[in-house]
DNA sequence: CTAATCTATCGTAAAAATACGATCTTATGA
DNA sequence: TCATAAGATCGTATTTTTACGATAGATTAG
């Protein structure tokens, strides 16, 4: 009795809180910055830059992929990664207007 | 060894991986988009909606007020629930940007 | 072929999140 | 005053997340 109760939710809430939860740790965010900012693929001298240890970091980029934020092939030994496009929009799909929503807050009334 | 390393992150990289946390589960979602379609404050009828043990409801909306995203008052025994806007700007502010980011994303080459 | 290198995966320990019953607190109404 | 109702908090069980060492797989260098 712990698992998070999806059945009660309907499939956007549970796609959206999926994608929060990709986000929802420094690491990754740091990932994820770099990508972007590196603007291409990158293969992973994350580890050294994270400051966490090579499993973890894997780790992180596991959760990533899975969560469709980026993509990663095979250069050699080496691994690329970067965002990938189309889970990124679906990110802004589902995230964004949530988070730039609320009419309200471009009105001055506060309600409580 | 297990709890997150939250001093390898700028303070920047934390606040934004908690405001994901925040909207990492569906039942907070679900809170939220109730919340803003309101339009107002609510008294939770929540539990009902939602589906969820009264216990487990109440920690959700903890969740969210001590992220900053809602807040509540009380009148009388109920309590009343909206957004909190200022709280709200932040997370436009941290996480709007990253999400709508990636200049990348309007070129149509991809790179892995 | 062999050693070295890069990275994923496995196993595991510790911590945090999730869920709920039970209880406590506070305010309302009789 | 006292019973009732709303909702927070406590205690606790279960699951998930986070982190890392160790190991396995795959490729390159020599």
């Amino acid at each position: 009795m712990a698992s998070s109760k999806t059945e009660l939710f309907s499939s956007e809430q549970n796609e959206m809180a999926k994608l929060a939860k990709a986000l929802a740790h420094p690491a990754r965010i740091a990932i994820l910055q770099r990508l972007i900012s590196a603007n291409a693929c990158i293969t992973s001298d994350l580890v050294e830059e994270l400051g966490l240890a090579q499993a973890t970091v894997s780790q992180h980029l596991k959760a990533l992929k899975e969560a469709g934020l980026i993509q990663g092939n095979i250069e050699g030994v080496r691994r690329n990664y970067c965002i990938n496009k189309v889970g990124w929009k679906k990110l802004q799909n589902s995230l964004g207007p949530l988070i730039a929503g609320p009419e309200l807050l471009n009105s001055d009334k506060n309600c409580c």
